[in-house]
DNA sequence: TAAACTAAGTTACGAATTGTAAGTAAAGAA
DNA sequence: TTCTTTACTTACAATTCGTAACTTAGTTTA
């Protein structure tokens, strides 16, 4: 009747996680340092939503915003240890993707 | 300008992993062959989306449905092989949350 | 034997989230 | 001076989600 003791941290994990975007975004960023432009042109993703996941995995983070002040400035996205050290569980998808998902070629 | 060249069976692993509930209902499942109604209550799910997630899992092989036929008849969901196969990912992000995730406790 | 209950869903609908497209401010290039 | 680029923001339409009530079939309770 009542819900299983879900360890509350892995549940935080999985809601940052399984938001949509947060995880090819962090898969995107473990190329290294990228601009705003850059990251929207590799993803399909909308400017909109870009930015919303990118404050919400500044705020969780994850990812660290940096303002170059050159001229003009360049706005800096990268990964911070806490959010390289998601590299794992990209690995694991990779892993279970290459043995099991098929795509269906019609 | 152009899109990096993303595996397409990595690109759909994300697909199914990230798709709201996917991955909690594959880590509710690790505990073995269960009922709708045992998921539903240990889950936090409404019916309308438990039942179209299973449809999901079930079609993308990752869930398999049995009905077996006692009086009244259960319903009996289980991985299958492709899905024990995540226990990996969900590993990975238990590890990960442990190491890095905090909840902030106010 | 009728009333109530359980299992495994389905349906209708309002609320929240997403995607699309256009707009903005500041700076640089043509 | 007009046109671009960058890093966003805004308005609004489309999609997805959550809530609650309903269904069908069998089952226990009174």
């Amino acid at each position: 009747m009542d819900q299983k003791n879900i360890c509350p941290r892995f549940e935080k994990a999985l809601m940052i996680l399984n938001h949509r975007w947060n995880t090819l975004l962090i898969y995107q960023l473990l190329d290294g340092p990228q601009r705003y432009s850059t990251i929207k042109n590799q993803l399909n993703i909308s400017s909109r939503v870009l930015t919303e996941r990118l404050k919400e995995l500044e705020t969780e983070q994850i990812v660290l915003r940096t303002v170059i002040p050159s001229t003009p400035v360049v706005i800096e996205y990268e990964l911070t240890e806490k959010g390289y050290a998601i590299a794992p569980v990209l690995k694991a998808i990779e892993q279970w993707s290459s043995e099991w998902v098929t795509i269906d070629i019609e």
